[in-house]
DNA sequence: ACTAAACTATACTATCTGAGTATATATTTA
DNA sequence: TAAATATATACTCAGATAGTATAGTTTAGT
């Protein structure tokens, strides 16, 4: 029930992004070392915000990252997805193999966690990088 | 982002007594017959279960397992926090070591997160055993 | 053309967590 | 006292987490 540190330092990845000039190509290594995290770690992480087209790279002796977007076009769930996956709570809810053993399609847990897990989505995509960069 | 298996076992041990004659004493092995949860596993589970006060146990011969109180007063948090402890979405929402590394207590992404992990345990705390058991 | 600074790609590793098992102990009823 | 139950602690094995290492590709500037 926890998100993990991949995904912490994407979201400050993308916040650093969303606080520089709009269209400012930042380097790993500032934003490595700015926002403390390890820099190997940091291009791999970055690797799949790119892959998810939420950050654009450009390669070469004055390369870095951009958004690929307006940071208000952004949301958490989008930063989420990218790094860990689609959000489950249970993999039951992805995976009917584990959901067969007593009540197949009708399992009341399965059905309860899964409007519990909509609710969670829908709290992650209301929430975009505009408003983040407005409190820091 | 998961629930552990652990905590699905949990919740279909409770909703398992909520469906028995109300203070009926289940015997593990038969909670872990019907509804496909390893023995060993279960008992570790439902010691979790008994320490929290969701559940209680007698021990014996005739001894099992029945609901500490009603069905109705048993939420899905209950049970959530009872196997894998508090909910936090982020390990810096309960250690302040993690969030220091440059944003203090003022940190724009704990913030947010912080709303997030809010509405998630509401949306468990609202759900109980009595409304899981009337779909079964 | 060459070099340095950047990103890309793949593979590797150490530690931790998840999921479950094993063994011994204590309690209670028949 | 035996059998069926729960309790307690320790152990194990696989997979995930959180990185690190090595080699390669792209580009700006000289």
């Amino acid at each position: 029930m926890q998100l993990n540190q991949a995904t912490d330092y994407a979201f400050r990845a993308v916040l650093h992004l969303a606080g520089s000039a709009p269209g400012e190509v930042v380097t790993a290594q500032e934003i490595a070392r700015r926002e403390k995290v390890p820099l190997r770690f940091l291009l791999k992480i970055m690797r799949s915000l790119v892959e998810a087209g939420i950050v654009k790279s450009v390669r070469g002796v004055t390369g870095g990252y951009a958004l690929a977007r307006p940071p208000g076009k952004i949301t958490l769930l989008d930063v989420v997805e990218a790094v860990e996956g689609p959000v489950r709570l249970n993999r039951c809810l992805i995976d009917q193999e584990y959901c067969t053993k007593r009540w197949a399609n009708r399992c009341p847990v399965h059905q309860i966690l899964e409007v519990i897990q909509n609710a969670v989505i829908q709290e992650l995509a209301r929430r975009n990088f505009a408003e983040l960069a407005q409190k820091a």
